[in-house]
DNA sequence: ACTTTAGATGCGAATGATTCACAGTCAAGA
DNA sequence: TCTTGACTGTGAATCATTCGCATCTAAAGT
């Protein structure tokens, strides 16, 4: 069923393809690591190699079907392509939330405009403390355990 | 003269430090990786190993004096801290200019209050096609030779 | 269905940025 | 000046990511 997705992307429906393909749908809300990935085919005994696994999140990038982060520590970090929006990320317990404001990108493409850039692409993420009660639990960005 | 900035953050004022930073307040503009530091260290005739100038630049972002980026693709780049700012960075010759707005400031606080989040920083990026007569003659972000 | 072949894959080695370990050094207070 | 804890240089270690290459396989043609 998204073999079509691939093929329209130039790309050929192989079976690595496919199931890394599932693993981000089934994590729409995430943002997974090459190594996150893995690990989730080991757990359902796929067996594929970590390199391909770059290599396909590389080529699902350049195709537009996903879209790869650098957030604080510089590790990649994939998710799916599913329309603009910006991260909120929680600095405490490493949650990562998404928004979107029109009036906040429409502001974006006036500054570019306005500083003679030809707009492509922007990355805004926004750092704080959320207010979740299970905040402090979740270990993404912990430093120490004061 | 900068030897006090170094001790009010709680760092003894060495040589290799006060010569960081001096490399740093050369180029206040620009955006340096550890290794760029490092050459630039190298052709002044100072003698500093890198993985101090990694240890160096670690601390002084931790005491506030430089901010860590991790543009497009991941390596981590330096630049002294001078305030609240964003960046436009040109995605065919690299160029990287930096930009205030308040407007947008403001309306990111309202956002991550909306959110429940307690604003510590954030980070924007702006990527598109600069129009200077001399963009594509840069190569810091030049993938292939089309 | 069977062949062909360009493109994919898996494996392990290679790379590049960054960090670590540790022995030698130095800044700064007594 | 002496002492000491913090700092540094070196080279090795680590971690994420990419490469090289022999082997496979999707998909287009017979």
């Amino acid at each position: 069923m998204e073999t079509s997705d691939l093929r329209k992307a130039g790309l050929k429906a192989t079976l690595p393809r496919l199931k890394i393909l599932e693993v981000l749908q089934q994590n729409k809300h995430d943002h997974l690591s090459a190594e996150d990935v893995y690990r989730r085919l080991m757990d359902n005994d796929e067996d594929i190699g970590l390199a391909t696994i770059y290599r396909v999140l590389s080529q699902f990038e350049d195709a537009g079907l996903v879209i790869r982060h650098h957030f604080e520590d510089g590790h990649a970090l994939f998710e799916l392509e599913q329309g603009p929006h910006d991260h909120l990320i929680c600095v405490k317990c490493g949650k990562i939330e998404e928004f979107f404001d029109n009036e906040m990108q429409q502001r974006q493409r006036d500054l570019a405009q306005k500083s003679g850039f030809d707009l492509s692409k922007h990355t805004l993420v926004l750092y704080g403390e959320c207010q979740a009660s299970n905040c402090e639990n979740d270990t993404t960005l912990k430093k120490d355990s004061s």
